[in-house]
DNA sequence: TATTGTTATACTCTATAACTATA
DNA sequence: TATAGTTATAGAGTATAACAATA
């Protein structure tokens, strides 16, 4: 059976979520996990309501994650400045250092998928990316506006 | 912040996640569950433990999809003809006719999402797909060879 | 002895609803 | 009255291990 062009998309995504997985075997990290670890080291410190937003998931599921990482030495739990409410959650030292390996690792893969491909496609190819991109954000959206 | 191809890559998977997510709230399928489904439909009647194999889940896992879809009247279990230990799962009429809809669907987003790419560059396009997912599958059976 | 599917058990991700402390 | 985070509860996906029936 041959692959259309969207089936290959979709096996990228499982095949680079496949190799994460992988990668974090026998540490308590799973993918919601690294992902979390993931938006704080781009982010910053931050609210776990505000991650909540940012994850797309529900306060609650914040919660867990935030409880799992912080008993691994992942992340810190420190009280908000000004509203006693709140919890900002802030990356250890060790998890900084890993999250900036996992973004030079994925720099690397980027450069190394790119180079698979002819260097006389690279740019067409890049371009159609992003128009794929553009064209399926646009087509969700209209689709979850109905 | 600027969307590396790579970046770009694991959009379009999660775009298209969600959105089959979508489609199918407020049934009882689920991800997984249309996963079974779609091999079933495109490798037809099989028994659990090659469906196990095919899917790279645990025969156990399959038990529950098998239990959870023959309730919702999907698939139905049939003995093997000639070994008594194993089940054959074959999709009723109405899963199949939902399949081959699902295909339809798959193959016309696939249109779309091609003709939102340039003409010119739709050829690159492919093969630079292609060319990342090739690469990308030699690197993660690479990695889970060492 | 090996294989097929199931029961038993457990962990993770996820959600909603009710609750507490604070704003 | 509204918001931040937690407890309570529940469903789904996944795994391993032990087991029964069959090959």
């Amino acid at each position: 059976m041959e692959l259309t062009v969207l089936d290959r998309l979709l096996q990228i995504g499982d095949l680079f979520a496949r190799d994460m997985d992988r990668a974090f075997a026998g540490t308590p990290l799973t993918p919601a996990r690294v992902r979390l670890l993931w938006v704080v080291h781009h982010g910053g410190p931050v609210t776990q309501h505000a991650l909540a937003d940012a994850l797309e998931v529900s306060p609650r599921n914040v919660t867990g994650l935030v409880d799992a990482l912080e008993e691994g030495g992942y992340v810190e739990r420190t009280p908000h400045p000004t509203d006693r409410r709140a919890t900002i959650v802030r990356l250890t030292e060790t998890a900084e250092a890993q999250m900036a390996e996992m973004q030079r690792d994925h720099a690397e893969i980027t450069e190394t998928l790119l180079n698979a491909v002819d260097p006389h496609d690279r740019a067409a190819f890049a371009r159609g990316v992003d128009a794929v991109a553009l064209k399926l954000e646009a087509m969700v959206e209209e689709a979850s506006a109905s």
